[in-house]
DNA sequence: AGCACATTATATGCTAGCTTATTAAAAATG
DNA sequence: CATTTTTAATAAGCTAGCATATAATGTGCT
């Protein structure tokens, strides 16, 4: 037996893209003591401070058990404090701590550095058509993943 | 603090659309029994038949631990037999089982309807770009980790 | 032949993603 | 006002990545 070559998909050049991305980001800033996943968390926190994990995974596009792990181990590292509304006994409240300003900013550093690596070689156009197509591609996923949701 | 907008990067793009065309294989292909990375190593195999892991992981730039357990469960399903190598006992070389190959084709079936739906409304000089580009950015990463891994 | 080195596979343990189920609290409804 | 439904967060359990470490086997060199 003998199937299709799957390298050729699109599907599987961006998984692999992804993988390789996240690992090379995961080498570099390991001294950091954050991964890509957690930097980009803070980075949003900061972007809407106050807000609870059900927005934020909202606007992470990732699932709540997800996120809230991934909270724990920020608040693990005091890099993000969870408070609890005063209104609301449920949701409980982000916050970044002093101490996360400077790991972000380096954590961008770093990330701008492997990205350029990453897009090297590539012309104005080819990285503006890349910009527009992921977009248009992430759109249509989310209708996907949208519309599967309401089917059920 | 207010630090810069994370989705704006080529690179976030990369892995919102990863993730998202994964958690979307996954729900449709859930019935089959098999994931997107399982796939993946199927379709592989189907192509190298006989090779060794360590040949299997490096074409599917994965490391060896990583594949070890997807067979592992490929095994338990009974799509993939490790075979000991007559004259080098540390080796286990891979084969299909008769089962599955429709599983396999079925899959592809699967995979090209999402990636249809992912890909559609972009004209054919979108996709080709999308396909350039990645594959670009592919081979710069591939070179990244490449010569991390001679410096060291 | 014997010892040092390389290689194959696996074990262990971490992060990150998902789903489904649970708990507690709030909101809606009869 | 009590009961039902919805919602916020977490728990539990799965897959898939990674790194590092180990065991067993081969290879090569002296």
């Amino acid at each position: 037996m003998n199937f299709r070559e799957p390298t050729e998909h699109v599907g599987y050049l961006i998984g692999d893209v992804s993988r390789m991305l996240r690992t090379v980001y995961d080498r570099r800033v390991e001294p950091l003591g954050l991964t890509r996943s957690q930097w980009r968390v803070l980075t949003r926190i900061s972007r809407i401070e106050g807000c609870t994990q059900t927005t934020l995974a909202g606007e992470l596009e990732i699932e709540k058990p997800t996120l809230g792990k991934l909270i724990d181990r920020l608040e693990g590292k005091q890099w993000v404090e969870r408070r609890s509304d005063k209104t609301d006994a449920r949701v409980k409240r982000l916050f970044l701590t002093k101490q996360a300003g400077p790991v972000i900013d380096e954590m961008s550093h770093l990330a701008d550095e492997v990205l350029n690596l990453a897009i090297s070689g590539l012309n104005a156009k080819e990285a503006q058509y890349l910009n527009n197509t992921l977009l248009k591609i992430k759109i249509n996923l989310s209708e996907l993943l949208q519309s599967e949701l309401v089917a059920e």
